[in-house]
DNA sequence: AGCACGCCGACT
DNA sequence: GTCGGCGTGCTC
């Protein structure tokens, strides 16, 4: 018999290990290797988790047959990984300039993935001193890379190489199931009717238990489910166990993320003429099982989830599956328990908040067949379902479905690419699509469905007034809130009514100064002013966590003038408890919300109007939906605008209209006011008028003027290094060599420092390129990745596709 | 990542 | 001379 290979990629995420490796499948394991397992195998000279990719193939050309290793174990007894998802990850890999093993293990839950350790044990001539330092006094002792420094590794290597102590590789297989003790009664009805004639009258519990075992023949229960649904001591089941009628077993336990569903379904609700063209359109694909992208263009309240789950209730109907991916699900646990509630048990839900052990009970639910509906944020995307039937994307603009740290991806992208995959349309839904989205509808590639109306019958959208703030602080000085705010707030709260306030704090945040010679307080790693936390009594910087103390005499000039700068939720709470005293508020920022469940609980809070008054940053601009909020106030609209980035006034556009749309979604009318310093900007006075189409229009001239996204794709080469100099040194290298290198029509920008040139101790450089197709420089990056792996030690380089923040 | 190889300085 | 520090390169 021939020898057969496996191509393997080997859990070693470097630029030169990323490809697959050949391994020699051992006869006895023939049957166990198949795409998709995962592997144990020798690579260089330790063992490390591979995936198998392909099995059957030849020996490459260019290896001799002592060059390859065997596979050493088989670490699943089916594939992990479907042959989608091995695809999928050489798609990425390819497209994003990652790893990809990187893409493989974000595809796995946590419990899937390699935890190395080693395991050190002590050989005779081992001295007690050294057996104190590095085994803890022990015979033998597992511990991982970072327990010890280099230099104690080194010299435990010493010893060994010295036959002092041993070191074994070790790698846990943390995928083990949790069982717990069940009980199985006998098939044989016979045993079971003897028992009972000579049953003694006496034995009330053993009768019982008797006669429900006669009821349920070969069914298994767990321990607990008989204790509650017969009503026996558990020394009754031993007794069962000795007589045969029962037989002892270990079933798989099944965590499961506390009371999702509410219990209650919620009833289909009957669509209008806008949203039944729009579900006709989509179901109509489905059938047809055509992948097709439809982008759902629906103006806030306009009912755009009905839609999403009358359309998963036909995929379902026809024995498909649906994911269903939110921009972040922690925002959004409205949205989740409606589909929970919809779809009860057949959903499964992924979210941060799940414990290691429930993201992998869910993914082995999902995986065995079992779920109809996926909810979860972007990297559900992964979520192995084997017949999707539609991929509802929603809030599609979102920036959340991008993930800017390595590997890079966007969930929208990997959405379409299952959706072509699978053959199963794709619908993204948004009141503000992305102008990349639009514009692919535009031009005929997307096909375009709109809601225009509100759903709740007396529902429109609300006025929105714009205030000029420039009057409010000539007339009233340093506040937070105009007459004209604070007057319809008052009437909106004394009616019973409630309020949604926003405070845009993007790219704007509270800093400290001296009055008398203007020094900020920086942070050393960064050179970035320090954020004021009174919390905490502390300055932070938000890009690395360092702390320092608020300073009450300048460290510059010795002046105690030192005057706090800017506005946080905090000071509005404060500013709000002053101005209107009888109404409580609710605070919602990650400050309030950092420990589990508290956003929930804020929000439940604010629905059961234990506060009138809910305050936040842009977390409460999304999917809210509360019918008594009938007042809108936007406490600066404009602090967004100031960015160095060419989607600012799309960002300020969106979340202003999405925000707005939180005011009058019950019976009773809503209105917004906006605050601002800029009340002439094109991004207020669109989204005052709920006008996407226009803002659509203006923007898209503006950004083909900018040479910008969608008339061009943007990649950003990102070099850095703990020298300036030598990052500066490095990116104009690159810069010119790309220069003779892309191609003509490929547009280049910099090399130049980034807007924070510093961060963690390292000096950032970037290069923008802005192509007219997205993939015509990909072979040419993917060779300059390659290089830069010789380059200076410390120098890394990152190639980013559709970066969302640019300087 | 880790381990070998190989090149340089401080010691027997 | 040789031991050992660590920079460089490769792993089927």
């Amino acid at each position: 018999m021939a020898l057969t290979y496996a191509q393997v990629v080997v859990d070693v995420p470097t630029q030169q290990t990323n490809r697959p490796y050949t391994y020699l499948i051992p006869d006895e394991i023939q049957d166990e290797v198949q795409p998709g397992v995962r592997v144990l195998v020798a690579f260089g000279h330790r063992s490390v988790l591979g995936y198998v990719l392909k099995t059957g193939v030849d020996l490459p050309a260019d290896l001799a047959v002592d060059q390859v290793k065997d596979i050493l174990t088989v670490l699943d007894d089916h594939p992990v990984l479907s042959q989608e998802m091995l695809d999928l990850s050489e798609e990425l890999a390819q497209t994003n300039f990652s790893f990809q093993v990187s893409f493989l293990a974000l595809m796995l839950p946590t419990a899937l993935k390699a935890s190395y350790k080693k395991r050190l044990r002590a050989q005779a001539d081992l001295l007690p001193a050294d057996r104190v330092a590095y085994l803890d006094g022990q015979e033998e002792r597992l511990v991982k890379t970072k327990d010890f420094s280099a230099k104690e590794w080194r010299q435990v290597r010493q010893l060994a190489a010295a036959g002092q102590l041993s070191i074994e590789t070790v790698i846990e297989n943390k995928g083990r199931i949790k069982t717990e003790l069940a009980y199985q009664v006998t098939s044989d009805q016979d045993l079971l009717g003897q028992a009972e004639e000579t049953l003694r009258k006496s034995a009330k519990s053993q009768a019982a238990l008797l006669s429900f075992c006669q009821e349920h023949p070969g069914e298994t229960f767990t321990k607990r489910d008989w204790l509650a649904q017969v009503d026996v001591a558990a020394a009754t089941l031993t007794t069962g166990v000795k007589n045969g009628w029962l037989v002892k077993r270990q079933v798989e336990q099944k965590r499961r993320p506390g009371a999702m569903a509410s219990g209650k379904v919620e009833a289909v609700k009957v669509l209008n003429e806008d949203q039944q063209r729009a579900y006709d359109a989509v179901t109509a694909a489905i059938t047809a099982k055509e992948k097709t992208t439809f982008l759902l263009e629906g103006i806030t309240g306009s009912g755009k989830t009905e839609v999403y789950l009358q359309a998963a209730q036909k995929a379902i109907a026809q024995g498909e599956q649906v994911l269903f991916l939110v921009p972040e699900i922690a925002l959004t646990p409205q949205m989740q328990k409606r589909v929970a509630d919809r779809f009860g048990d057949a959903t499964a839900v992924l979210h941060s908040g799940l414990s290691a052990g429930e993201r992998y009970d869910e993914w082995r639910r999902i995986q065995s067949g079992q779920v109809k509906v996926v909810v979860g944020a972007r990297s559900a995307v992964f979520a192995p379902l084997a017949k999707l039937g539609l991929i509802i994307v929603d809030e599609e603009h979102e920036t959340s479905y991008s993930q800017s740290e390595n590997p890079h991806y966007s969930a929208r992208d990997v959405a379409l690419w299952r959706g072509a995959y699978h053959q199963a349309p794709v619908v993204l839904g948004s009141a503000t699509p992305s102008l990349e989205s639009r514009a692919r509808a535009q031009k005929g590639v997307y096909q375009l469905l709109t809601l225009t109306k509100r759903a709740a019958a007396a529902a429109t959208l609300p006025p929105v007034e714009i205030v000029d703030m420039r009057q409010t602080v000539v007339l009233k000085g340093d506040t937070n809130f105009s007459t004209e705010l604070l007057e319809k707030l008052k009437d909106h709260l004394a009616r019973g009514e409630q309020a949604v306030l926003l405070l845009n704090r993007r790219g704007f945040s509270s800093f400290v100064m001296c009055r008398d010679c203007g020094y900020v307080p920086k942070d050393p790693n960064c050179n970035l002013a320090m954020t004021l936390h009174m919390d905490t009594k502390t300055l932070k910087c938000h890009y690395c966590d360092f702390q320092a103390p608020i300073p009450h005499i300048c460290p510059s000039c010795g002046s105690k003038r030192i005057r706090y700068y800017g506005t946080g939720t905090e000071k509005v709470q404060e500013e709000l408890s002053r101005v209107l005293p009888e109404y409580p508020v609710i605070r919602l920022d990650q400050d309030t919300t950092k420990k589990k469940g508290a956003m929930a609980q804020a929000l439940a809070d604010f629905g059961a109007k234990k506060a009138q008054i809910l305050l936040g940053t842009q977390m409460v601009a999304k999917g809210l939906d509360f019918e008594d909020v009938t007042l809108v106030g936007v406490l600066n609209a404009d602090t967004g605008l100031g960015l160095p980035d060419f989607r600012a006034s799309e960002k300020t556009f969106e979340l202003l209209t999405q925000v707005a749309g939180r005011a009058g979604r019950g019976d009773r009318a809503g209105e917004v006011v906006i605050q601002t310093f800029n009340p002439k900007h094109y991004a207020l006075t669109f989204a005052q008028h709920h006008d996407y189409e226009g803002f659509y229009r203006q923007e898209m001239a503006i950004r083909h003027a900018g040479e910008f996204p969608p008339y061009y794709y943007t990649i950003q080469i990102q070099s850095s290094h703990p020298n300036e100099n030598l990052v500066a040194v490095q990116s104009a290298k690159i810069g010119l060599w790309l220069r003779k290198k892309l191609p003509k029509d490929v547009l280049m920008l910099g090399p130049s420092p980034q807007a924070i040139a510093k961060l963690k101790g390292r000096y950032y450089f970037q290069i923008l390129l802005k192509l007219k197709k997205p993939h015509e420089a990909d072979a040419l990056l993917r060779d300059l990745v390659d290089r830069s792996q010789k380059a200076e030690a410390g120098f890394q380089l990152s190639v980013k596709r559709d970066p969302v923040t640019f300087m």
